[in-house]
RNA sequence: UCCUCGGUAGCUCAGUGGUAGAGCAUUCGACUGUUAAUCGAAUGGUCGCUGGUUCGAAUCCAGCCCGGGGAG
């Protein structure tokens, strides 16, 4: 019998190693290869959850630090948890913090036991150990966590990444532990995924996802990349990673990435991904498009009638180019709202048409009409 | 007519002897498990005009032009 968050994989492509399949949650199931919004805060910035659903949305992300600095796990839990809080009934994934050791590294300390963040909002301190993430996250209610990693900056030497990667699977460890262990006081069932680090060294890298399947999480993500190296760097990380991950399980690229990166991704297996860009990219006026990135503040699109993306459905597209760049321009609310609703429904549209490509054994054609299309203007 | 305050970048203004700055606007760039409706860069001025003093004037002096306020 099928555990709460199985996943089917139903097909791959005869001529790459791209995958369709289900992940199955217990606040529903996600098609993959899929993208999941990140709301940081519990909330995708400038838009409803009518908005995020119509963008075809399944699921989406939260974060462990920044939920248990404000309004703190306590008030989540007493609110019915992140789905009772935000009102959001699909599936959520929380991330456990591991990305801040990176992104606020220098208001941290990281040892052994853990990391001791100072609050970047009151100054106060805040214990991240792997057992308090899979504590909060517990309260947080979220379908899966994240288990606590050690995020470097790249490039980077040797030794620091190894050390960083040696740590984050000795976290891992403590984390299941502690899940396994746990009293369950949340009303559903709760995944744990274990996070692949190693930077671009391969053989750091298959020591960690030995060392993680030797676990047998029910998913596991590739964590450590777009932090610094370029592109190619990414996708040969990725070409050595994938064989070694079991394939009945869902596997997630964290924090990736650019139209492009995700196709790559999808050529070489991954199933999962999310990533601030469509709505950071999109409040700061670019729009994704076949044709590449649109910068809708430049002068060129002031008299353009045409819409963003012609054929999109999105509220954004019922509009000209010229009013959106009106709306940034004058610094009207609804600009970043519009832009970012319409970046996440091109991210949705491109990943349901990869999924179609698999099915249909032609993901490689798909892949390189769509590269050929944004190199036009190099997105 | 007199008194007074002012005239410096597109706008609002700093700058009182060593050949000009800021904010905003404009243009362009960046953004990858969000400390971001953010950040960065560039364009842009014979300092109202004409003389004078001085090695050197946006700055001091004189006259003129333009604008605000006041007096008669």
């Amino acid at each position: 019998m099928p555990g709460p968050f199985h996943f089917d994989l139903l097909h791959v492509d005869s001529g790459t190693l791209a995958r369709h399949g289900q992940f199955h949650t217990p606040h529903g199931p996600v098609d993959t290869p899929a993208f999941m919004p990140v709301g940081t805060q519990g909330a995708v910035k400038g838009v409803t959850l009518d908005q995020l659903r119509q963008t075809g949305a399944q699921m989406m992300l939260a974060n462990t630090y920044h939920l248990a600095l404000r309004p703190g796990e306590a008030i989540v839990e007493q609110l019915g948890g992140l789905h009772g809080m935000s009102g959001w009934s699909g599936p959520i994934l929380t991330d456990s913090g591991g990305f801040q050791l990176f992104s606020l590294a220098q208001m941290i300390k990281v040892n052994e036991t853990g990391a001791v963040f100072r609050s970047h909002i009151d100054g106060r301190l805040l214990d991240l150990t792997p057992e308090r993430a899979v504590e909060i996250q517990e309260k947080l209610g979220s379908d899966v966590a994240m288990v606590l990693d050690h995020v470097v900056a790249l490039p980077a030497e040797p030794d620091v990444v190894a050390d960083a990667t040696r740590r984050t699977l000795r976290w891992a460890r403590r984390a299941k532990e502690h899940a396994d262990r746990a009293e369950r006081t949340s009303r559903t069932p709760q995944a744990q995924f274990g996070i692949v680090q190693g930077g671009l060294d391969p053989a750091l890298r298959a020591e960690c996802a030995a060392g993680l399947c030797e676990l047998d999480f029910p998913g596991y993500a590739i964590g450590g990349l777009s932090v610094g190296e370029t592109p190619d760097e990414m996708y040969r990380v990725l070409d050595g990673i994938m064989p070694l991950l079991p394939s009945d399980r869902p596997r997630y690229l964290m924090g990736v990435g650019t139209p492009v990166d995700l196709l790559e991704a999808v050529a070489r297996g991954v199933d999962l991904f999310d990533c601030v860009m469509p709505t950071r990219n999109g409040r700061n006026a670019m729009a994704f498009t076949d044709s590449g990135g649109l910068k809708l503040r430049n002068e060129i699109h002031a008299r353009d009638p045409r819409p963003v993306q012609e054929g999109c459905p999105c509220p954004c597209c019922a509009h000209s180019r010229g009013y959106i760049r009106h709306l940034f321009m004058a610094r009207e609310m609804l600009g970043p709202i519009l832009l970012s609703i319409h970046n996440l429904t091109y991210y949705q549209r491109l990943l349901a048409d990869a999924r179609s490509a698999v099915s249909g054994n032609g993901f490689a054609a798909f892949r390189a009409a769509k590269l050929a299309g944004w190199r036009g203007l190099g997105s």
